[in-house]
RNA sequence: GGCCCCAUCGUCUAGCCUGGUCCAGGACGUCAGGUUCUCAUCCUGAAAACGGGGGUUCGAAUCCCCCUGGGGUCACCA
C-alpha cells in the first residue's frame, strides 16, 4: 500500500541572498527527491520560508532566495508561487512560517498539557549569569527544570508574566539516523530544555521545523552539518508529539581555500583591505556617510551593506569575492555550470568517460537520475574559483554560437546595459571574436574592448609599437603601410573575407603571417593581444579600421 | 573546555563497505615542451598524496585502537 515516498524540503530563512553553501544543499534536496519523481515514486521537493526571527527576516531576501534558486534551475514542487514553481496541490502550506503560527500554538498547547513542556520565567540577564558561572567552572551550562516546580503554579503564572516555553527533554539517548553519516547516539548530556516558544510568542526553529515537516509530510531532511547537534532534539520533540521520525542527511560546509568560512563578511574584507592597500581615510563613495567609513575601516567585525560594498568596489576597481549565488551570477557564470561545480564539492557519480577520465561534467538532470548520498563525501570542502573558472571556460567555450551569444546578451541586458546599447548592433560579431576567449560572460568584454573606444582614442602600448613596427626588415610599419591600400577592396568586410585577403598579402609577399597580423593589431587595438585578426578587423568595421590604421601610419611613419 | 563529525596529490576527488589487480587513477592548478598571426584554445610530458603510531593479517590506502590535525556546536538565530 504505502508507495515510496520521498519528500524533502529546504528550509532558509530569508535574511540575505543565496549562499552557495545552501545552493548545494538545496540542489542535493532536489536532486534526491527528483530522482523518485522520475522513477514514478511520490518525489517532492518543499521550500519553506523559516521567518521565526522576526528582526532579522525579510520579504526583500525571502524574494532574492526565490530568485536564486529559480535561476539556479532548482525548481520546487511545493512552495511560494514564483516563476512557474511552487503551489501547495495537497494543502499543506501556507509555506512561510510567521503564518503557521496557529497550528504550532495547538501543538504547544497539547505539550504543556501532557507536562512535557513547562513555561520558564527566567530574565535574559539571570541566564547570562548562570552561563558564565558555568564557564567559569569549566562546565557547560544546561537549563533543566526546577526539581520542585509546580506544573500547575507555572501555567496560572504564564497568563499574568512574560515567559518562555521549553521542551522538558528526556533523558533517554537519543539514536539519529544519518543516511551520510550513519548512526550516531546522542546521550542526555547533550541537550537541555530549550525554549520552543519565545517570548514573543513565536516557535523557536526547533519547534517549527518538527511541526512543519511532520504536516509536510517530510521524509528526508537534508541540512547543513551545523545542524548535526539540533537533531537529537528534533527527535525528541517528534517522539514527544508523535510523530514520524524521518530519515536525516547532514551535508558537510563550504570553505574558503585558507580554510575560513565562506561568508558575507569576507566582501567587507576584501574591501577593507584594498581601502587600506590604497591608502584611503576617508569613503571614496558619497553612499556611506564619514562616520559609518572611518568605524567600518577599524573594526574588523563591522559589515557595510551590500549595495556600498559595490559602490565601494566599482570606485576602487576591485572586484569582491563570490560568496551568495547572485555573486556569480553577476560575475557572468551561468547556472548549469554553477550547478555542476557545486554538485561536485561533495558528491561525484563514480563513472568514467570513454576516453577513461573521471566523469565530472553533467548537468541537472543527471544529477537528478543519480544522486545518492552513498556516494555523497562526508568532509568538509574548500571552495576551488580556479575548478569553477575552467569549468566556465569550457562550457562557454563549447557552446553553439549562437546559445554564447543570447546568454551574452541577457547577461549584457542584466548587468551592463550601458554597454550592451553599445555594442547590440554588432553583438554576434563580438560574440563570435569573444567567445573562445571568455572564461565567463562577465570577461568576455575584455578580449573585444577596443571597439569600445573612438578611432582617435587608441593608445599605442610602447612596447608593442617597438616589437611590431619598428622590428624586421622591411618595418612592421612599412609592411603595414603596404597593406593599408588593400583594405579598401574588401568586401563584404567580413572575418573570412579579411583572412583571405591577409593571407593573399602574405604570399604574395612571400612573409610569414605574424609580419602582418601584429603590426595591424597594434593599428586596430593598440596593443599586440586581440582575436583572430579577420574578428579584430571586422569587429571595428572598414571604416574605423581604416582610420585606426591611416592614424598610426601617421604617427609612427 | 565538554560533546559531535571528519581525515588520499596545493584543491576537488576515485579507490575503502566486499583487504592483494594501487610503487594509488582522474580533474583543476603548477612547471616543461609543441601547434597557431598575438591572446585564448588544443596536444604531449613532468612534479605532486594514503597525517603519525600501534595492532589484525601471508598481505592494509582499505579492518580495529590510540594520538595528532581540521571542522562543527554549546542562544528567547536559524
Amino acid at each position: 500500500m504505502a508507495y515510496e515516498q520521498v519528500i524533502t524540503r529546504f528550509a532558509p530563512s530569508p535574511t540575505g541572498h543565496l549562499h552557495v553553501g545552501g545552493a548545494r544543499t538545496a540542489l542535493f534536496c532536489w536532486a534526491l527527491a527528483e530522482k523518485a519523481r522520475r522513477t514514478g515514486a511520490d518525489g517532492r521537493f518543499i521550500l519553506r520560508i523559516e521567518d521565526t526571527d522576526q528582526k532579522r527576516s525579510s520579504d526583500d531576501a525571502a524574494k532574492g532566495i526565490l530568485e536564486d534558486l529559480a535561476w539556479m534551475g532548482i525548481e520546487w514542487h511545493e512552495g511560494p508561487e514564483f516563476a512557474g514553481c511552487g503551489g501547495d496541490p495537497r494543502g499543506v502550506g501556507p509555506f512561510h512560517q510567521s503564518q503557521r503560527l496557529d497550528l504550532y500554538a495547538e501543538y504547544i498547547e497539547q505539550l504543556i498539557q501532557e507536562g512535557k513542556a513547562y513555561p520558564a520565567f527566567d530574565t535574559p540577564e539571570e541566564l547570562n549569569a548562570k552561563r558564565t558561572a558555568a564557564r567559569e567552572a569549566k562546565r557547560s551550562f544546561r537549563y533543566k527544570r526546577n526539581e520542585g516546580a509546580d506544573h500547575a503554579k507555572d501555567i496560572e503564572r504564564m497568563k499574568t508574566e512574560p515567559h518562555v516555553i521549553r521542551f522538558a527533554m528526556p533523558t533517554d539517548p537519543v539514536e539519529v539516523k544519518d543516511s551520510l553519516l550513519g548512526d550516531i547516539e546522542f546521550t542526555d548530556e547533550h541537550t537541555d530544555d530549550f525554549v520552543i516558544r519565545k517570548q514573543d510568542g513565536f516557535p523557536t526553529y526547533h519547534f517549527a521545523v518538527v511541526v512543519d515537516d511532520e504536516l509536510m509530510g517530510v521524509t528526508h531532511v537534508v541540512r547543513g552539518q551545523e545542524h548535526l547537534q539540533n537533531t537529537p532534539k528534533h527527535v525528541a520533540l517528534q517522539q514527544a508529539l508523535g510523530f514520524r521520525i524521518p530519515v536525516y542527511a547532514h551535508v558537510p560546509s563550504v570553505f574558503n581555500p585558507d580554510g575560513s568560512k565562506m561568508s558575507k563578511r569576507d566582501k567587507d574584507k576584501a574591501g577593507r583591505q584594498a581601502c587600506k592597500d590604497a591608502g584611503l581615510t576617508e569613503s571614496p563613495v558619497s553612499s556611506i556617510d564619514a562616520d559609518r567609513f572611518a568605524n567600518w575601516l577599524k573594526d574588523k567585525k563591522s559589515q557595510l551593506e551590500t549595495e556600498q560594498l559595490r559602490e565601494l568596489a566599482a570606485e576602487l576597481d576591485l572586484s569582491l569575492p563570490e560568496i551568495d549565488v547572485e555573486d556569480f551570477r553577476r560575475s557572468g557564470y551561468i547556472p548549469e555550470v554553477l550547478c555542476n561545480y557545486l554538485a561536485l564539492l561533495g558528491w561525484n557519480p563514480g563513472m568514467k568517460n570513454d576516453d577513461g577520465t573521471d566523469l565530472e561534467r553533467f548537468d541537472n538532470t543527471f544529477l537528478a537520475e543519480h544522486f545518492s548520498f552513498a556516494r555523497a563525501g562526508k568532509s568538509p570542502s574548500k571552495f576551488d574559483r580556479d575548478k569553477l573558472v575552467a569549468f566556465s571556460q569550457q562550457t562557454l567555450n563549447a557552446m553553439p554560437a549562437e546559445q554564447f551569444e543570447s546568454a551574452w546578451r541577457a547577461w549584457l541586458l542584466r548587468e551592463r546595459p550601458d554597454l550592451l546599447k553599445q555594442i547590440a548592433d554588432r553583438l554576434p560579431l563580438l560574440a563570435r571574436a569573444a567567445q573562445p576567449r571568455a572564461r565567463t560572460l562577465s570577461d568576455a568584454i575584455e578580449p573585444v574592448a577596443f571597439v569600445l573606444l573612438a578611432d582617435a582614442a587608441i593608445e599605442y602600448d610602447e612596447k608593442a609599437v617597438n616589437k611590431a613596427l619598428k622590428k624586421g626588415d622591411p618595418s612592421g610599419i612599412e609592411q603595414l603601410r603596404a597593406f593599408a591600400p588593400e583594405v579598401d577592396a574588401i568586401d563584404p568586410f567580413e572575418p573570412e573575407q579579411i583572412d583571405a585577403a591577409v593571407r593573399a598579402f602574405c604570399e604574395s609577399r612571400e612573409l610569414g603571417m605574424g609580419k602582418i597580423a601584429q603590426p595591424l593589431r597594434v593599428a586596430i587595438t593598440g596593443g599586440t593581444v586581440s582575436p583572430g585578426l579577420g574578428d579584430t578587423l571586422a569587429a571595428v568595421g572598414k571604416a574605423s579600421a581604416k582610420a585606426r590604421i591611416d592614424r598610426c601610419l601617421a604617427q609612427f611613419g
